[in-house]
DNA sequence: AGCACGCCGACT
DNA sequence: GTCGGCGTGCTC
């Protein structure tokens, strides 16, 4: 007697507002698979289309009348578990996407199952004489089989093949179904080995026709047992066939292993470093950390130390402390690909028992890494923000690394932030979360400050490495003095100073190509995207020789450049006359790295330059490549954007360069100054790592700002205590949450016209059903960026508390909107990174 | 979203 | 007369 024949399931593939609780029947013969998280497929819909879903309940009773029966549980592949499900159901409250999205956020791609659809012949051959040379031939090639993909059929018969098979469905010729794809994504390494008691191999070798298998019996007779790879390398490529026929003779045993993917094994055979003793600080900060943790509830905990402190060494005693007892691990790092040395250290420190999850793992490589973790075959997982929900089994700490990082925040749906997982996860488990930064987050470091999380405060740099020292150049007047380069003086001095001692120099520049825009000389007009509203930077693709005369130099410009946007990707050769009024002349205004790294090559000829930035970084790799390089000293300047930025330790650096720290300082964002500080503050700290003392040079047209020079002095406390004041004036977070609307879509005046009711249904909800919710709304209006591959935007600022009737509030939009407007999408983002 | 049902125009 | 256009409504 089954105890539970009902279940709720939820649809994996549908729009918002149909994505409830669905009812079902589990037919007794399914009942031993039916497992909440289970993968299933169900007929839904007038059609009874068959669609997969996920179990989230099981039930004894139902009271709905219709219900239907669930057609299929995959027994193999894996399903999701428990606490998965709540994971799952986590995410979508809180970020308001919907349970499939969450899902497909939370597991791997691998482990969901897809749907296919087959054909088949019927019984009935009525009608076949009337059909077509081509109906036929598709008919008949479906009849000479039990089934066949659609896929199939297509690859066979091109596109039309749907056409055909849907008239012989119409005939009842062919019926067409939806069934699981079953497919295994795990990988098996095959070994070879002589079977027991085949004699004496020569004699046998002898008698044997086929050459090759000859040769197989010699090899597998000296080598004894080996892989089926190895085996076929020495051989030849080709050798399967003769390979699978002395199995078949009994000559040969094959056996199948399951191996793990995985593309850091190099990574972890390298020996760790001796350790050095732990200062004072580190000491004292394990020391607070360790009591927290042994503390049998979850605790969060900031770790605010300066740059070059050494957090990390904390972080990995911790890590020894909390895998003593057994208990798992997730360290997040703001990116794999910039942070090699974290990684690095820790694959070497504890070998086999990490894994790593990030973006660009393949889908085998993530599913295998999740094996891993879910057999505890590995109990630490290393990654980037996923990996916020591997399956780390008995979890005992989640430490984020360089918290106030934006890329811990999801920029697609669902758009959630790490750290509310992990605070989920943390709480779920009575776990440790450790936030770690060097300026953290005004989200964080105000929890701290009020007590929700213990803040731990390291002041000094370890060893004998010192802060450096900091000038801020004033770029006001480098005009009037001649000098027309970005590079100001101060800089350029110290470039070369720095050169000539044989130390090494990173300069810093937020903004990539040769000049930021074209302009018209007549109309003023920028050179825009034809499908983004933004304007057209300029790449070149060999490099200017300033020495040519202007005009000269000038057509060389156009001819070895490219506009390119750096939203959609769109390129294109630098246009003859200006688009709007037609004139010959353009301005090539603003500098990019590219122009950058000519200037420098100007100011220090000798000097060695590398350039990382988006272009020179694209191909898989190429951001190590350059680093290592650099590490190596075979370069003797580093340009690039942010990503010259993050935690790597170059000892030999003795100077950084800023070239405008402005940039940032503008932006139409209540976090402009935050961003600014974080990202001058982590500059300034790459310089004077080692032994010798280092130098910033900070260039600026603000020279007074208070941001800037809080920076240089790595005052982040005084920095902080300024900055929150304007913020509570000002109610913005972290005295509330945002939640910024965006709707979307390439008509622009149904845009428009959804934007205003969307607008006005906001307000009257908030002025009847909602009126609990206190809650301010700005908008519509257009998004910063208005078009982006023809798309365009317009949003709502909600500024509220967010809780269960605000969020309520928010969904209640979203559900309205996903049903009744077509074409336009709207979506969520609860405190985004960026206004 | 994806599909069925239903009500209207242009064709063998 | 029918085939098929897409407007409307529903999904356990």
């Amino acid at each position: 007697m089954q105890v539970c024949p009902y279940c709720t399931v939820r649809i994996l593939d549908v729009p918002y507002h149909l994505d409830a609780d669905y009812d079902y029947y589990i037919p007794p013969s399914l009942a031993p698979l039916a497992k909440v998280g289970a993968f299933v497929s169900v007929p839904f819909g007038r059609s009874n289309r068959k669609t997969a879903a996920v179990i989230t309940s099981l039930k004894k009773e139902c009271e709905y009348e219709h219900i239907k029966p669930i057609t299929d549980i995959p027994d193999i592949g894996e399903s999701m578990t428990e606490d998965e499900a709540q994971l799952c159901r986590f995410l979508c409250d809180f970020t308001l996407c919907s349970y499939g999205e969450a899902v497909k956020t939370v597991v791997p791609a691998t482990m969901l199952i897809t749907m296919n659809e087959y054909y088949s012949v019927t019984d009935s051959e009525k009608g076949m004489d009337k059909l077509s040379q081509k109906a036929l031939l598709f008919y008949s090639y479906v009849k000479t089989r039990e089934r066949v993909s659609a896929q199939t059929m297509k690859n066979k018969f091109g596109e039309e093949s749907t056409v055909i098979a849907q008239s012989l469905v119409r005939l009842g010729l062919l019926t067409k179904e939806s069934r699981i794809k079953e497919t295994s994504n795990i990988k098996y390494v095959k070994y070879v080995k002589l079977c027991e008691g085949i004699g004496d191999v020569e004699a046998l070798c002898s008698k044997m026709r086929s050459p090759v298998q000859a040769q197989i019996i010699r090899l597998l007779s000296k080598t004894g047992r080996i892989t089926s790879d190895e085996l076929f390398v020495r051989i030849e490529k080709s050798a399967y066939p003769q390979l699978t026929a002395l199995e078949k003779k009994g000559l040969v045993d094959i056996t199948k292993e399951e191996i793990y993917r995985d593309p850091y094994f190099d990574n972890r055979q390298i020996e760790p470093p001796k350790e050095s003793p732990l200062s004072d600080e580190q000491r004292k900060a394990v020391d607070t950390l360790t009591a927290l943790y042994e503390v049998d509830e979850p605790k969060a905990a900031l770790l605010h130390g300066v740059t070059g402190s050494g957090k990390t060494r904390v972080i990995k005693e911790m890590i020894d402390r909390v895998t003593k007892d057994n208990k798992g691990v997730i360290l997040l790092v703001p990116e794999i690909s910039l942070t090699p040395q974290t990684v690095g250290y820790f694959c070497a420190q504890y070998k086999d028992r990490v894994a790593v999850i990030h973006s660009s793992l393949s889908k085998g490589e993530r599913f295998d890494a999740w094996k891993r973790l879910r057999r505890g075959d590995a109990d630490i997982v290393i990654g980037t923000r996923s990996a916020i929900f591997a399956p780390v089994q008995n979890l005992g700490m989640i430490v984020i690394d360089e918290e106030q990082e934006h890329t811990y925040k999801s920029d697609t749906d669902p758009k959630y932030l790490a750290h509310d997982v992990a605070r989920f996860r943390a709480g779920k488990t009575g776990s440790l979360m450790l936030l770690s930064s060097a300026t953290p987050s005004f989200n964080s470091y105000q929890k701290a400050k009020t007590g929700a999380y213990t803040l731990v405060e390291m002041k000094e740099r370890y060893g004998a490495a010192r802060l450096p020292e900091v000038v801020i150049s004033d770029m006001r007047f480098e005009g009037d003095a001649g000098n027309v380069s970005p590079i100001g003086t101060v800089l350029l001095e110290s470039l070369r100073d720095t050169y000539n001692r044989g130390k090494q120099s990173i300069v810093f520049l937020n903004r990539r190509g040769y000049n930021s825009a074209v302009s018209c000389r007549v109309c003023g007009e920028a050179v825009t995207c034809p499908s983004c509203s933004v304007s057209l930077t300029y790449h070149t693709t060999q490099s200017l020789d300033h020495t040519e005369d202007a005009g000269e130099y000038f057509r060389m410009r156009v001819r070895r450049g490219m506009l390119c946007c750096h939203y959609c990707g769109y390129k294109t050769p630098v246009p003859e006359r200006c688009p709007s009024c037609g004139a010959e002349h353009f301005k090539f205004v603003g500098c990019g790295t590219q122009r950058v790294e000519e200037e420098l090559k100007g100011a220090v000829p000798e000097a060695k330059i590398l350039r990382m930035d988006m272009d020179t970084t694209s191909q898989k790799g190429s951001h190590s490549e350059i680093l290592e390089k650099f590490r190596e000293k075979k370069a003797d300047v580093l340009l690039g954007t942010q990503m010259v930025t993050k935690g790597h330790d170059f000892p030999s650096v003795t100077l950084v360069g800023v070239m405008n720290a402005d940039a940032s300082l503008f932006l139409d964002d209540y976090r402009a100054s935050e961003k600014t500080f974080s990202l001058l503050t982590q500059v300034i700290g790459r310089a004077g790592r080692g032994d010798d003392a280092g130098v910033a040079v900070v260039q600026t047209l603000n020279p007074d700002s208070e941001v800037i020079r809080l920076a240089a002095a790595q005052d982040y406390k005084t920095f902080f205590e300024r900055e929150i004041k304007l913020r509570r004036a000002l109610v913005f977070p972290p005295f509330c949450d945002i939640a910024l609307l965006t709707l979307s879509g390439t008509d622009e005046a149904l845009l428009t016209a959804s934007a205003a009711k969307a607008g006005e249904r906001i307000r009257e909800l908030l002025k009847g059903e909602y009126s609990d919710v206190e809650a301010v709304v700005f908008g519509p209006f257009e998004a910063p960026v208005y078009k982006i591959q023809n798309n365009c935007r317009m949003r709502f600022c909600i500024k509220c508390r967010l809780n269960k009737r605000s969020r309520s509030l928010i969904k209640r939009i979203l559900f309205e909107f996903g049903k009744s407007v077509k074409n336009i999408s709207i979506t969520a983002d609860l405190n985004p990174s960026s206004l």
